[in-house]
DNA sequence: TGTATAATATACTATTATCGTATAAACTTA
DNA sequence: TAAGTTTATACGATAATAGTATATTATACA
């Protein structure tokens, strides 16, 4: 009756831990489903019973890391600290766990197949409404500026987003990380009332 | 008139270190020509003209690589200071000069193909002149053991090179770099005549 | 132990990727 | 302009990979 039970099945632990180690590696154009499978002990057989395909794994390795860091995110987002500190945690723990996500990982993904382009969206969804969360709390602690309209966040994500691999900021900063803690930079730094620092201060 | 003169082309220096980038980073069987290509900007044409094949850049760029190496090694061994010096001299050029060749590079090689086999032949002759002279140089010094006779020379490279690789050091130490450093370091550290240490003393 | 279930090795076809070459257009350079 | 290069494009041949079917082996369980 529990349909999907495999989540815990070693070989289906093992096939994701090897799936994420050589994807991060190479990216995953570069690997093949058998040489996962040898690498992890495992048939071929055995991978086409839990995934689809290799983007079918490759989705489900980016869903795990993503539940992970939101999960996190939760964690710090619900610190009893004062919004600030929370808003500095935050920020230091999006850059630390985006390093993670090799960049290769990031580039081979984007743009090249379709269903990744999906995933990403539903992605998008739960990180809008965690930051729309973030973002509510910290107006109402007048930490953030209440000017900035809530459906303004959605289209903040979208236009980073397409920023994030433009070859226009690719000339500016060629290094993935550096592009990445530029714009979360900006996010986060940019945005806060700077009444608060006079207040701090 | 002057057949090979190409070496200086810019375009075939371009394909040369953006082949060695790609192959140190992914390994040669993971690479294709069409993606050197396009990451050297040069057209697929222009590759041919230069190279046979894959394996043939491979090679010039080991040869590169070689040629380098072999001359540093040279540059340390004419200098002129103690043979205990030089000798510790030449291990940590050994081990620096082998970190940059990435394990997977290393790793790929071996054994796939033919043509690298052959040339690793021809590269091995080199470095068996080349440690054959420092071996005679060591011995006329008494730092190195005179019963290590020059045959043995060859020899010892062949099983070195043989361990190097095998299941057995594999399990031994996963870790190419660490393989590599025990076993130079036995090479050298474990060919030194101890009454050496007691003159130093 | 015998039976049911699951995993594997193997073989296989269809599809896709890559190689290596041919050709004409575009670009250099004298 | 003219001659030699480089490139873009297309192409067939070949090799790699994906995904599936089947028979065999291993595992669990009663």
């Amino acid at each position: 009756m529990a349909s999907e039970s495999f989540q815990d099945n070693k070989k289906y632990q093992d096939l994701l831990a090897t799936g994420k180690e050589l994807f991060f590696k190479h990216g995953i154009k570069r690997i093949t489903i058998e040489e996962i499978c040898e690498k992890a002990g495992v048939s071929k057989m055995t991978f086409y019973k839990f995934f689809r395909n290799k983007e079918d794994l490759g989705i489900r390795i980016l869903s795990q890391i993503n539940d992970r860091i939101l999960a996190e995110q939760d964690e710090i987002m619900t610190q009893n600290i004062p919004f600030i500190d929370k808003t500095r945690g935050i920020i230091n723990h999006l850059i630390k766990t985006h390093e993670e996500l090799a960049d290769i990982f990031l580039d081979e993904m984007w743009g090249s197949n379709e269903d990744f382009l999906i995933f990403f969206n539903s992605l998008k969804k739960g990180s809008y409404q965690m930051v729309s969360n973030f973002i509510a709390q910290g107006q109402k602690e007048g930490v953030i500026r209440k000017s900035l309209k809530p459906e303004m966040i959605l289209y903040l994500f979208d236009v980073f987003q397409g920023m994030l691999n433009s070859e226009r900021m690719k000339e500016i900063a060629p290094d993935p990380h550096e592009r990445l803690d530029s714009i979360l930079n900006f996010i986060f730094y940019g945005i806060i009332d700077s009444s608060v620092k006079k207040v701090n201060a």
